[in-house]
DNA sequence: GGGAATAGACAACCTAATTGACTAACTATA
DNA sequence: TATAGTTAGTCAATTAGGTTGTCTATTCCC
């Protein structure tokens, strides 16, 4: 067991450890076929779901503007992650749709995942590893309704 | 204990756990007189340090350009946290200073954080906040070296 | 003294967000 | 059914933080 910390140091241990599961998430990808991914466009295809999107659901559920969500729709679609078809049923509405390389970048995704997981049961044991996810999910829970678009703008 | 997770879970739980904590420190912050800190400026207050630092050391520090390392300082300057002085022993160096300002910053940070270590430990108990620190480390250290800079852009 | 290295500034550009203003299209109602 | 109001999305400008490249002034070292 540690030695006493300072309270500065669990911020710092977060900021840390999440990069530290997604640097290698996304070297794994660059290694796997998608050296352009991002960890937004992840998110966000997530956000997207399986039946279609349109962009401002996509805003509403990354909690950010439309115009934010407008350019990461474009991304995806210049990367070849989602088609922007327009919606049939609203003149006004353009529908997001994952491409298969998109359905491909998630399951990609969730291996790696749960990978790092089951690499860290072996490390830390599986009573571990549950309690860090229970205890940061309290922690997280203490700061409102954890939005997707909490997330960073620090991976690049 | 929870049921079984997906591996995807846990990056996200880290977000938003450093959120949560981030964003209660700077509205606390902000009810104690420093509505325009941000975590930034408590991070490069710290990597000054007590003695002066120069505008490369900062950069070396926090692990940026040293151009960047620049707007930084003249952001602190401008909030007041910084002074910026001509180095009498290098004319080509600029010394940064932490004014009492930039003291005080610290100074409530750190009792703002050790607070909410405090409470979790309320919540949670010591052992389980000492296991929460000690594998996030382990988990940062699976990352390489933690540079200061791997810190947000999310917070705005 | 003179060449190499260093400190910092300035400019241009990138990325990801913001707000404000605007157009096109749908919806509801008087 | 004409129209007023709302909604979807775009364009433009701004902000914040970072980058690289170029440049000057100064210091270090031989």
């Amino acid at each position: 067991m540690s030695t006493d910390r300072f309270g500065f140091e669990l911020p710092l241990l977060m900021a840390g450890a999440f990069r530290a599961l997604i640097d290698d998430l996304h070297r794994e990808l660059a290694q796997r076929g998608h050296p352009d991914a991002r960890p937004v466009h992840g998110f966000a295809l997530q956000a997207i779901g399986g039946d279609d999107a349109r962009v401002s659901d996509l805003a509403r559920r990354l909690g950010v503007s439309k115009q934010a969500a407008a350019k990461t729709a474009a991304a995806l679609e210049r990367l070849g992650y989602v088609a922007r078809e327009p919606d049939p049923a609203d003149g006004r509405a353009v529908r997001l749709r994952r491409t298969p390389r998109g359905e491909e970048l998630l399951v990609l995704s969730a291996e790696i995942f749960d990978r790092q997981r089951a690499a860290w049961i072996a490390q830390l044991g599986a009573d571990r590893v549950r309690a860090l996810e229970d205890d940061l999910e309290r922690i997280a829970a203490a700061g409102g309704p954890a939005k997707l678009g909490d997330l960073p703008g620090w991976l690049r």
